[in-house]
DNA sequence: ATGGCTACGGAGCGTAGA
C-alpha cells in the first residue's frame, strides 16, 4: 500500500506534474492539499483516466483538499469542528483510514490567523483521536517544523518552529499519531529565495501521522525531491511512505 | 529590516502563501 501527500499549490497549474508522478509512483492512495479550486471546476476526469476514484473537499481560490485511492473510498467526511474552510478530508479505503490535512499557515504569530491555526490543530487531535484504533494515516501540510532539525537555520523560531505549534504537534504524537518520515529531509521551500533550494534553506513541514497499528506496518518513505526542482514546481515536495499489504481484515473491497 | 516568487480573480493589483 503506498501513499503520496502533496501540496500541489494549484491543482490545475500543477496538473503535469501530478499526473507525471502519479504515473512513475503509482500510489494507491494519493493525498492533495491546496488544490485551490471549486469542486465542480476540479479536472478530475485526468485521474479517473489513471483509475483513480476521487474524493474532493474544494473553494474558490485558496485551500482545498482531495483523496484519489484506487480502491472504493468509504465513510468520506470533511468536517473538522471550528473551520469553514476546505482544509480536511477523511475516508476509508483499501482497508485502511486515511486523511488529507491543510493546517493553516497561520501568518504571524499572535495574530488572528495564528490563533485560529492552533485552534485547528487542537480540533484536528480531537478528530484523530477516533482512528487511534484504527489503521490510520494523515497525510498533508502541517505548517509546522517541529523540531531544531526541522529547519535549515536551528535558531528559526518564527511561524512554523514557535513553542505553541511544536506543543501542539507533540500532544499528537503523544496521543500515539507517529511522525513516520520524521528524518527524511525538508518538504518545503520558499519560492521567495532564489538559493533556497540550492543551498537547501528548507523546512520540513508536510507529515504523514501514523495510528500505532499504521505504525506497525509501515516499510519505508520518502520525500520526492526531484519534484521541487521541475519547471513551474510548487513550493513543496511530494512525501511517499509505503505499508505492507493490509485489508482483507476489514472485508474493503477494492 | 525588507523583500524575494507564484497563483488567483478578473482585468488593477491586492491577497495569500509560510
Amino acid at each position: 500500500m503506498r501513499i503520496i501527500s502533496w501540496n500541489v499549490n494549484s491543482v490545475r497549474a500543477r496538473l503535469e506534474h501530478i499526473l507525471d508522478v502519479a504515473r512513475q509512483y503509482r500510489p494507491d492512495i494519493f493525498l492533495l492539499q491546496e488544490t485551490r479550486v471549486e469542486d465542480r471546476a476540479f479536472p478530475l476526469e485526468y485521474f479517473e483516466e489513471l483509475g483513480y476514484n476521487a474524493a474532493i473537499n474544494g473553494q474558490k481560490s485558496r485551500n482545498g483538499v482531495a483523496i484519489f485511492s484506487k480502491h472504493r473510498l468509504e465513510d468520506v467526511d470533511c468536517h473538522l469542528d471550528g473551520c469553514s474552510e476546505a482544509r480536511y478530508l477523511a475516508a476509508f479505503t483499501g482497508g485502511i483510514s486515511v486523511a488529507s490535512v491543510y493546517v493553516p499557515n497561520g501568518q504571524e504569530v499572535n495574530c488572528e490567523q495564528y490563533t485560529y491555526k492552533l485552534e485547528f490543530l487542537r480540533n484536528l487531535k480531537n478528530k484523530f483521536s477516533a482512528f487511534l484504533d484504527e489503521v490510520f494515516v494523515a497525510g498533508g501540510d502541517f505548517n509546522v517544523a517541529p523540531e531544531k532539525c526541522d529547519c535549515h537555520n536551528p535558531n528559526y523560531s518564527a511561524i512554523m518552529a514557535t513553542e505553541s505549534e511544536r506543543n501542539l504537534i507533540k500532544a499528537l504524537v503523544e496521543a500515539g499519531f507517529n511522525d513516520i518520515l520524521a528524518k527524511n529531509g525538508f518538504t518545503w521551500w520558499d519560492y521567495r529565495r532564489s538559493d533556497s533550494l540550492r543551498n537547501d534553506k528548507g523546512f520540513r513541514i508536510d507529515h504523514f501521522y501514523a495510528s500505532p497499528a499504521a505504525t506497525e506496518i509501515f516499510q519505508t518513505g520518502e520525500v520526492l525531491r526531484f519534484a521541487r526542482e521541475l519547471a513551474r514546481p510548487s513550493d513543496h515536495a511530494p512525501i511517499l511512505c509505503d505499508l505492507s499489504d493490509y485489508g482483507k481484515k476489514r472485508g474493503s473491497t477494492p
